[in-house]
DNA sequence: CTGAGATTTAGACCAGATATAAAAACATCA
DNA sequence: TGATGTTTTTATATCTGGTCTAAATCTCAG
């Protein structure tokens, strides 16, 4: 029989890994690769940012993470593994996460149009309570 | 007073971006800036690839047509000029315009958090029925 | 017709994402 | 334990979309 290795994973949970992964958790709110590479790299100044890349990526199709992509260019990790929604300020950029239960309109969506559907995200849009303060400049 | 432009549009609607524009409304479905380039090219050979770009933003800006992110690096340009949400295949890439509407969910994360709600999008992911039949390989 | 401002061109440049090859770490088992 | 095949990491190169700049061109009001 094949190996169990740490949590049953289908890989090696490495210290570099092992690692990014605490990063991620460490990090509060949703960090990109980079972010994650300069932090690490502190405790091991080897890595190399394609390790952090690939890893975050791996985690990610694995559920022990979750990525986002908000047009920013650079993905956005998050330590969360449930489903979740997110709130962005058109202004500052602060990123709050939500739930959006959209349960009756996915079922109506897969009847009407054929489709299984599998997942959904929600990016909602709009100004910090901060932010509209701040407005009248 | 001011020159009115054609539409009272803030910017000119020049040879090459009504050529852009009709692009954007001939291409069906959502083309990225590089397929636009490709075909406009046809007409105008000496078109240059910057003058594509900022043309579809700037004509995304002032609502003249959308543009959407799905996380593949390229932006997607869109003609509807309405708020509307999207289906994606995950494997053959299909992407269809859906429609839901989150006017109560949206007030209550409104209440709950204080942010201005502005805008919404819903990205949902599945399997087209095409790709249903053919999961059997 | 002319000058100011708007627009386009051409090409350089940046960053994130991705590929590759060699080195290193690790697991397995005789 | 030590040989061997596999996984992972490193280091680096490359690709691509996106962005910036300066010079050339166009447009329009006067």
């Amino acid at each position: 029989m094949s190996a169990v290795r740490e949590g049953g994973l289908p890989f090696r949970l490495t210290r570099q890994r092992r690692a990014i992964l605490e990063e991620v958790r460490a990090a509060g709110g949703h960090p990109r690769a980079a972010d994650i590479f300069l932090q690490v790299r502190r405790r091991e100044p080897r890595l190399a940012y394609a390790t952090v890349y690939n890893t975050l990526h791996l985690l990610a199709r694995h559920g022990l993470i979750q990525s986002f992509d908000f047009g920013e260019g650079a993905s956005r990790f998050d330590p969360r593994t449930d489903r979740h929604d997110h709130l962005a300020c058109r202004n500052c950029g602060r990123l709050v996460d939500v739930e959006i239960d959209l349960g009756q309109a996915a079922r109506r969506l897969q009847e009407e149009t054929g489709f299984s559907v599998e997942a959904y995200h929600v990016e909602v849009r709009g100004l910090c309570p901060g932010c509209q303060r701040a407005e009248g400049d």
